[in-house]
DNA sequence: ATTAGCACTCGATTGGATTGAGTGCTAACG
DNA sequence: CGTTAGCACTCAATCCAATCGAGTGCTAAT
């Protein structure tokens, strides 16, 4: 456990860390006013805090620099409850109130907002597939070989894909296939789409439809989406290149590729509990982003987990404003889709 | 007019630059095969192509760099006919035989093969908003009173939109709207469709239904496209990175900034002639692109301009070999997506 | 017309001295 | 006894002068 002295320096090392991206020394935090202690007093509280491994020195002669043991110990105990900057605060309601006519606008719209007002990357997940499930289906013709698939998930989100029909599929066929489908595969999850398909839809369409199998060929591909790859809005990814910890070229190009990637995203995001979660450097079991903190925070709409709202930056970041931020995003967010959604 | 011999120096002078990087000295290519000459000789010669401003120095006692106006005269003079690399012309082949299923699928595909080939940025367009129409309209009903709108143009490019309907619209009331718009507007280019809404569509309308100036304020936001955004393909826009003449973070963020905003690669594609375009450092009247080269196709399907694929990279870039993929790239998107048209 | 030779330029590299921000330790102090 | 002043020490960063060397332009010889 530490002193009540060691936590105030520590807090104060944090502090000016963040600030400065600098190794700070004993001098600097006892000329700031909150810790009235002479220089030699710190640095014996510094070397202790060291040996605890909560500070690192990047060489002798060179002051200290918080390890994620100290980021961790600074945002679980050091940081003053949620202080909302009162500007931003209101920059981002008036940011967020412009109408807008769907769920993936309302998201992609949010992540611009949070990369502006941060500096930092922002990744907004829309919902998982596991808690969505299949609301409507229809088919729209085109011409005489093909049609518009629309998928209508229970969280509003819309899809369409183009699909080429089997040869002699009757208009009325047609309507008979959408019925069939609704019929049987509304509510059922998105991922359990493809099995119910063969399952139970395959010996209704045999006594409706002659060519069914090629149709169910077609139509499995239809329902199976693009899973991650349209869950994920970024925003503020160059933002990376301003901290002065990225002036390797090398490092961040692997991170801005794996950003890119919605594989990568998703095993960043993995396993994450609900509510404010912030993983610190090599806390995030991923080679390259251990210089990274990454602070999530799931949302919730209509009472069932939706999505999760997260801000990529140095392991240097923010905390403190970041996370009053996310909670507020999160918040509105829920109530913002939750509204739009009846 | 130069000298046979003076393009034969310039041409290894700016051979050699692309490879190195570093500005390139008498002595280096004199001990290149191809130039037979001393280095005194060849100093002259460089001395003269600098005074007629093919060449620049970046100081006394450095070597010599190709000027925006040197590059211009390599590619328009000097480089060797389309000399197709074998290894990476086949590779592009079996890269791209991949079935797929629709436009944009095929366009993001060829982009990032390209960007992979290259390790430049690539960046294709889509169908010119200007040359495509309507061909179909459609709405399907979701609930009392949502539903999908769905457009379909003459280029396969398939747009959905969620609307909200007014009050009171019957099934058979959306049947005929769905009618009357097919009827007033199949045909229409895209960006008349606004025009002709009010001008031919709304009497018909008020015929009909009842509150008919509200569904058209409904239907025109359905109809208005996202124009630009969604016709934009980018790929491999880290590659910059990896060019040792932007290690400069700033001017990189500046770049991958402005390949976000949409607005941005419109004015930097603006005007293009068709067939293969090169445009050179300070040649695109683009401040922050005055240390690139952007090179076009244009191609077209069934005979009328479609899009236009782009290769960004440092005016340092291997023009020979991406001049020659781009046209075959072209070719084959053309080819490729004039089959899966019909 | 070409080239060998040479003096010259100037950025890059090298290495030694200096600086200065930081430390740890010890002894003095309230 | 906890705190602090003082001091010797460390070491990256900065500075500076010397040197290097890749390159040039010019001139004179071939």
């Amino acid at each position: 456990m530490l002193t009540e002295r060691q936590r105030l320096i520590l807090n104060a090392i944090v502090d000016d860390y963040i600030r400065s991206a600098e190794p700070v020394g004993s001098r600097s935090i006892s000329k700031r006013g909150d810790v009235g202690f002479s220089p030699a007093t710190i640095r014996n509280e510094m070397a202790d805090l060291e040996e605890l491994g909560f500070l690192e020195q990047p060489h002798t002669s060179a002051g200290r620099v918080p390890s994620t043991k100290g980021y961790r110990y600074y945002v679980d105990h050091l940081i003053k409850g949620t202080q909302y900057e009162g500007s931003e605060l209101s920059v981002m309601r008036s940011l967020l109130t412009d109408h807008m006519s769907h769920m993936e606008q309302v998201l992609q719209h949010a992540a611009l907002v949070l990369s502006n007002l941060t500096n930092y990357t922002s990744i907004l997940l829309g919902p998982e597939t596991v808690s969505t499930s299949l609301k409507h289906f229809n088919l729209v013709p085109l011409d005489a070989s093909n049609a518009v698939a629309i998928i209508v998930t229970n969280t509003g989100h819309v899809e369409h894909r183009t699909i080429t029909l089997p040869h002699g599929l009757s208009m009325s066929g047609m309507e008979k296939v959408v019925n069939i489908l609704n019929a049987k595969l509304a509510g059922v999850p998105i991922i359990r789409l493809k099995s119910r398909l063969y399952s139970e839809v395959g010996q209704e369409l045999a006594r409706h439809v002659d060519e069914y199998e090629q149709l169910l060929g077609v139509l499995e591909n239809a329902l199976s989406g693009d899973e991650d790859e349209s869950r994920i809005f970024l925003s503020g990814t160059t933002n990376m290149l301003t901290q002065p910890e990225f002036k390797d070229m090398d490092k961040v190009k692997t991170i801005l590729d794996l950003l890119d990637e919605a594989p990568a995203i998703m095993k960043l995001f993995h396993d994450l509990p609900s509510g404010i979660q912030v993983r610190i450097g090599s806390e995030n079991d991923f080679e390259a982003f251990n210089d990274c903190s990454l602070i999530t925070a799931t949302y919730a709409v209509d009472g069932q987990a939706f999505g999760t709202i997260g801000i990529l930056g140095p392991t240097r970041m923010e905390y403190s404003k970041v996370i009053s931020l996310i909670d507020l995003l999160s918040k509105d967010i829920s109530v913002r889709l939750g509204r739009w959604y009846k």
